[in-house]
RNA sequence: GGGAGUUUAGCUCAGUUGGUUUAGAGCAUCUGCCUUACAAGCAGAGGGUCCGCGGUUCGAACCCGCGAACUCCCACCA
C-alpha cells in the first residue's frame, strides 16, 4: 500500500506530459521504474484499499512501448490495419475523439490478441482553415496583421504553432492507453505527404478530372478575403422585399408604358442585371417572348428569357438575373450566355460598372437607390420578409456572395465505383444500413468538389501562370517550366538555370484533398506505390469515424482508393455517434460543457474513462455523456481490485498444497464457471464481430461482477479463517486470468496490472493470445440458473419475513427429483444461511412456504411466523399465474391459432399451460396448509 | 424545401426474419444489512398506455397507413 501511495504522490500530470511528448520523437525515457515482473516487491506488498490507477497507467504504457508491442512490421500473420482519423493538429481531443480512439483501441487490441499483426497508425491533420484561423488569431494578439506578412513568414509562424501545440493530442492518445504504432506517426503536411497530394493533383488534372470553374464564395468585405462556409454565421431576421417596375422596351430600346414587376431584396444589385427570367409555362408572360426590359435608373436594355428554374408562385413569378451576385443567376447566365457585370468592389463599395453611386458603400447605396426608385415611380410596394443573412465570424459584417474562379474535381465518374463497392457489400457500414441510404443518396447526387481555398496553410496548388494567363500544372517548379516551354514553344534557358515569368497559384488545397489519401499515404502508398508496407497493410480493416464526415471524408477515401489502388481502403466502417452532454446538447466550447480529457483521466483513471464512454455508447447513436458512467467504471476497477485482494488472502491459506497436478474436487461452482466462461466468450466474440462493442462490454461487466464476484467467489469461499482447497484456488486464478484477458481490450491498464499480481508471469496480457473456445454444457448452465433462482427466492423470503442475515434457518425441500440437489446442496445451504437441508414428501407445518421452479421449499426459523404476510405473497403469485393461464388458454382455445401456429410454438404454449397449472396447484396447496 | 433517423421504466438503452412464461439490462430509487475482498459495497424489491390513432394477422414493441414530438444532414431561392 505504501509503495503505491508514494508513487502516486510523485506521479503528477506534468510527468505524463513529459513522458508522452517524447513519444513523438520515438524515444521514451523510463520515468517510472518498478519492474512489472518484480515478484518480491509485489508479493509482499500489501494491496491498497482501493484501486489507484494513475501510477500504473504510466508504468504499463511505458512497459508496452519498451517491449515494442505496438510496433508492427509485415510478417506472415494476417494484417489488421487501422488508420486513425487524424485529429486537427491544433486541437485537443474532445469526447468525440475519446470515443473514436477507444473504439479503435478495443478493436486493435482484440485483433492483436487473436493472431493478427495489428497496426494502428496515429497522426494528425494540418486542418487548413481551422489552423490558419488560430494562427491568424494568435498573430493578431501579438499585434501582427497576417496581410503584412509574406507567405513564407506566415508559414514559419504556422509551423512553429504546429510544433508547439501538435503534441498535445498525441499525449492524450497515449494517456488513453491507445496501442498505436508511434513509429508510424504521420502528419498530412509531412514532405512525402505533401508530394503525394501534389502528385494526385497533377495526375487527376492530366486525366481531365480537375478543372477550373466559377463558384459563389462568401466574401468578407471588411477583411477582403474569402470565407469558408464554416466561417459564416447565419442569422434569421426580417428583411424587406421590394417590388419594382421594370419598363418594357420597344423595338428601338425606348421605354413603353408596359412594365413587368420584379421582387428583390437587394435593389443595389439591379445595375448588374443582365436579363429578366420567367417560367415558359407561365401564361402571364408568354407575350413577352423575344422582348426586352430596361434596368431602372440606368435604362440598360436586357432580354426577357424563359427558364423553368423560375417558380411562378413565388414573388411576381419574374426574376431579375444578376449573374455576378448570385450563383443561381450565374448558372442561368451560363445557360443563356448572359453577360456578367460585377457592380461591387472588393471592399463592398459600388464599382464603376454600377454607373451610379460609384464608390459608395453597398448599404448606403441601397438607401439612395430606393429613394431614387421611389421618386421615379419604380417602386410598387414593400413587403417584410423572413430571411437569413450570413455574417462573417471574423469581422461581423454581412457576407457578400461573390463569383470567383476555383478549382474543382469532377465527381461523377469517381463516385460510381465508390457507390458500387458499398452497395455490393465489399465495404460494410456499421451499424446496419442506417447510413447506407445517406451514403447512396449523396453519391447518386454528387456535385463537383471545390478543392481550392484562399489560404496559405496547406498544399499550394501546383499550377503556374504567365503574365498572359497561360497555365501549366506540374508537381515542381522545374517541371512547370519544362511544360511551359513545351507549351509555348519558347527556348528553355540553359541547363542549371531556372526560367522566369511563371507565378504559382496563390491558393492551397482543401484539407480533405489531402485526407482522402490517408489510408494509402500513411504507408507511402501514393508517393512510393507498391512498397512492402503498402502491399501488406492496404486495404485496412476497419475505419472508425463520426457519421458527420461520411461525405467529406469516408466517401472520398473510397474514391481515392478505387482510383489509385483499384481496391477499397477498408473492409468495415464503424460510425460512432455524436457525444452530447447530459441535457442532450452538443458539446461545445461556448457552452463550456466539454470536459477536459486529461482531467477526467486524472480523476477516474483511463480505464474508467474508457469504460464510461463505451458502456453508454450504442453503435451509431448519439451518446449522452454523463460522469456517472465514469464513476461506474471506477467502481468496476475497484470491484476487481477487491476480488484480487480476496484471492491474495486465500493464497496464503491454501490446504493440501501439492507440487504437481492437483485434482479438482467435484465442485459444481468450478464446473459451472468454466462453462459460463465459454458461453460468454462465444457471446462476446459474436457481439464484437458485429461491432456491438457496448453490449459486449456489458456482457463482460456482468460476467465479472455478477457471475464471478457475486456468485462464483461466494460459492467457493471457504468459511471464516478456513483454508481453501489448493486446486480450487488454482482454478480460480485461471478464471480470473481469463476474465482479465477478455476485458483487456476495453480496460487495458487494470487488467494488465491484475494479470501480473495474480501470479508471477513472464509474458504480458497485452499480447497474450486467446485460446480456442470450447462449447458450453447447457445442462450445467441450466442447473446453475435454477440454483441461483432458488437462492434468490429464499433470500427474498428471508427479507420479506425480516429474518436477520445472521439468523440461520433449516430448509426442507419437497421435490420429485431429489438427486438434482446432490452437488448443489452445500452451496445452497451456505448461500441462504441454512444449517441443514432435508427432503420431505409433504408440507412441513409451522414453516414458510415458497414455490420455486417445480419444487416447494419450507423454511423453518425460530422467529414467529407472519402468516398473513405469507398468505398475501402467495395470493399475489397465484393471481399473476391465473392471469397468465387465462391468456395462454385463450390462445390455445383459438382454433385458428392451433391451425396456423408452428408446431414448436404450439408445443411451447401447451408447456406454458401445464407449468402454470402445476404451479397454481402447488400454491393452492400451500394456501390450504396455512 | 429535400433526405435520413429517433420515440420502450425516473435516466441511458437492448429487444436479432411477428410467438421463449401478460416486456429486459445498467444507472437512479426504496427496504434491510458497518456479514473479515469490496458502503465506490452486500442481499432483496418496486417501477412500463412499448409516442397516438387506425389497419394487416390466430397473434404486433416489431409489418403497413395517417398523425405528433424531437434530432441530424443537404439545399437555400428573386
Amino acid at each position: 500500500m505504501l509503495l503505491i501511495a508514494e508513487k502516486v504522490q510523485e506521479c503528477d500530470a506534468t510527468m505524463f506530459h513529459i513522458g508522452i511528448k517524447l513519444v513523438t520523437h520515438k524515444k521514451i525515457p523510463l520515468l517510472f521504474v518498478p519492474s512489472p515482473t518484480c515478484k518480491t516487491e509485489q508479493q509482499h506488498m500489501e494491496l491498497s484499499k482501493n484501486f489507484e490507477p494513475l501510477a500504473l497507467e504510466h508504468k504499463w504504457y511505458q512497459h508496452w512501448l519498451d517491449k515494442k508491442y505496438f510496433n508492427s512490421k509485415p510478417d506472415g500473420r494476417p494484417a489488421f490495419t487501422v488508420v486513425i482519423p487524424p485529429p486537427n493538429v491544433t486541437g485537443v481531443l474532445h469526447m468525440g475523439h475519446t470515443l473514436n480512439e477507444t473504439v479503435q483501441d478495443i478493436l486493435v487490441r482484440k485483433a492483436r490478441m487473436s493472431g493478427f499483426n495489428a497496426c494502428w497508425v496515429p497522426g494528425s491533420d494540418h486542418a487548413s482553415i481551422a489552423t490558419e484561423a488560430k494562427v491568424v488569431q494568435m498573430l493578431k494578439e501579438k499585434g501582427i496583421d497576417k496581410n503584412s506578412l509574406t507567405r513564407e513568414a506566415f508559414l514559419k509562424y504556422a509551423f512553429e504553432w504546429k510544433e508547439k501545440y501538435g503534441g498535445i493530442i498525441y499525449n492524450q492518445i497515449a494517456r488513453l492507453g491507445c496501442s498505436v504504432d508511434w513509429s508510424r506517426t504521420t502528419f498530412t503536411m509531412d514532405d512525402h505527404y505533401y508530394q503525394a497530394v501534389l502528385k494526385v493533383f497533377v495526375d487527376l488534372y492530366g486525366k481531365g478530372l480537375i478543372y477550373r470553374g466559377a463558384r459563389m464564395i462568401n466574401w468578407d468585405v471588411a477583411a477582403k478575403t474569402a470565407l469558408s462556409d464554416e466561417e459564416v454565421e447565419y442569422k434569421d431576421l426580417e428583411g424587406k422585399l421590394y417590388y419594382l417596375k421594370y419598363f418594357l422596351a420597344d423595338a428601338n430600346g425606348e421605354p413603353t408604358e408596359d412594365f413587368i414587376s420584379i421582387a428583390t431584396q437587394r435593389p443595389e444589385t439591379i445595375m448588374g442585371d443582365t436579363a429578366i427570367c420567367v417560367n415558359p409555362n407561365d401564361d402571364r408572360y408568354t407575350k413577352l417572348k423575344g422582348g426586352y426590359a430596361l434596368v431602372p435608373l440606368i435604362n440598360r436594355k436586357i432580354p426577357v428569357i424563359f427558364d423553368e428554374y423560375v417558380d411562378p408562385a413565388f414573388g411576381t413569378g419574374a426574376l431579375k438575373v444578376t449573374p455576378a451576385h448570385d450563383i443561381n443567376d450565374y448558372n442561368l447566365g451560363l445557360k443563356h450566355s448572359l453577360e456578367v457585370i460585377d457592380t461591387l468592389n472588393e471592399d463592398g463599395t459600388l464599382s464603376a460598372a454600377a454607373q451610379i453611386y460609384v464608390g459608395e458603400d453597398r448599404f448606403a447605396a441601397r438607401k439612395k437607390i430606393m429613394k431614387e426608385l421611389e421618386e421615379k415611380g419604380h417602386l410598387l410596394k414593400e413587403e417584410t420578409y423572413q430571411t437569413r443573412l450570413g455574417y462573417s465570424q471574423r469581422t461581423g459584417v454581412v457576407v457578400e456572395p461573390r463569383i470567383s474562379t476555383q478549382w474543382f474535381v469532377k465527381m461523377k465518374d469517381m463516385a460510381q465505383p465508390a457507390l458500387d463497392v458499398v452497395v455490393n457489400g465489399d465495404i460494410n457500414i456499421h451499424p446496419g444500413d442506417k447510413f447506407l441510404a445517406t451514403y447512396k443518396y449523396w453519391l447518386e447526387n454528387v456535385k463537383d468538389w471545390c478543392i481550392s481555398r484562399q489560404l496559405w496553410w496547406g498544399q499550394q496548388i501546383p499550377a503556374w501562370y504567365d503574365a498572359d494567363g497561360r497555365m501549366v500544372v506540374a508537381a515542381t517548379e522545374v517541371e512547370a517550366y519544362e511544360k511551359y516551354y513545351e507549351l509555348t514553344g519558347q527556348t528553355p534557358p540553359p541547363p542549371g538555370e531556372v526560367g522566369s515569368g511563371l507565378l504559382q497559384d496563390e491558393d492551397v488545397l482543401d484539407t480533405w484533398f489531402s485526407s482522402w489519401l490517408w489510408p494509402m499515404e500513411v504507408f507511402n502508398g501514393i508517393s512510393d506505390p507498391g512498397n512492402d508496407d503498402a502491399k501488406y497493410y492496404y486495404p485496412g480493416s476497419v475505419l472508425v469515424t463520426g457519421q458527420d464526415i461520411i461525405f467529406f471524408w469516408v466517401a472520398r477515401m473510397v474514391m481515392a482508393g478505387m482510383e489509385y489502388e483499384k481496391q477499397i481502403p477498408f473492409k468495415d466502417v464503424y460510425f460512432t455517434g455524436m457525444v452530447r452532454d447530459k441535457q442532450g446538447r452538443k458539446m461545445s466550447k461556448s457552452l463550456g460543457n466539454s470536459p477536459d480529457l486529461l482531467e477526467l483521466i486524472d480523476k477516474y483513471g483511463a480505464d474508467a474513462v474508457r469504460f464510461g464512454i463505451m458502456i453508454s455508447s450504442p453503435a451509431g447513436n448519439d451518446l449522452l455523456f454523463d460522469e456517472g458512467s465514469l464513476e461506474q467504471g471506477r467502481n468496476f476497477n475497484n470491484k476487481m481490485w477487491n476480488a484480487l485482494k480476496l484471492l491474495k488472502m486465500w493464497e496464503a491459506r491454501q490446504s493440501a498444497i501439492g507440487n504437481e497436478q492437483l485434482a479438482v474436487p467435484n465442485n459444481f461452482a468450478i464446473a459451472w464457471f468454466e462453462n459460463r466462461l465459454s458461453e460468454v466468450r462465444t457471446e462476446v466474440d459474436s457481439l464484437m464481430k458485429q461491432f456491438r462493442l457496448s453490449e459486449a462490454l456489458k456482457t463482460i461487466y456482468s460476467l465479472i461482477w455478477d457471475d464471478f464476484c457475486s456468485w462464483y467467489l461466494e460459492w467457493v469461499k471457504p468459511g471464516f479463517e478456513q483454508p481453501i482447497d489448493a486446486a480450487i484456488y488454482k482454478k480460480t486464478i485461471e478464471f480470473f486470468t481469463e476474465l482479465m484477458q477478455l476485458l483487456h481490450p476495453y480496460m487495458p491498464f487494470v487488467t494488465e496490472e491484475i494479470y501480473h499480481l495474480l501470479e508471477e508471469r513472464k509474458d504480458d496480457l497485452c499480447v497474450k493470445q486467446f485460446e480456442n473456445i470450447v462449447d458450453a454444457d447447457a445442462q450445467i448452465l441450466g442447473k446453475a440458473t435454477l440454483l441461483k433462482e432458488v437462492i434468490t427466492g429464499i433470500r427474498d423470503v428471508r427479507n420479506k419475513q425480516q429474518i436477520k442475515p445472521k439468523e440461520a434457518i433449516a430448509l426442507h425441500i419437497q421435490s420429485e427429483d431429489e438427486n438434482l440437489y446432490d452437488d448443489i446442496k452445500n452451496i445452497l445451504a451456505k448461500q441462504v444461511n441454512a444449517t441443514s437441508i432435508s427432503f420431505t414428501k409433504e408440507p412441513v407445518p409451522g414453516t414458510i412456504t415458497s414455490v420455486i421452479g417445480k419444487d416447494k421449499f419450507f423454511i423453518e426459523t425460530e422467529q414467529p411466523l407472519d402468516t398473513g404476510m405469507q398468505k398475501d405473497e402467495l395470493l399475489k403469485e397465484l393471481h399473476h399465474l391465473q392471469g397468465f393461464l387465462v391468456s395462454v388458454e385463450k390462445k390455445l382455445g383459438n382454433e385458428k391459432f392451433v391451425q396456423n401456429a408452428k408446431p414448436e410454438v404450439l408445443a411451447l404454449e401447451q408447456k406454458k399451460k401445464a407449468d402454470a397449472e402445476m404451479k397454481i396447484k402447488i400454491i393452492e396447496e400451500s394456501l390450504t396448509a396455512l
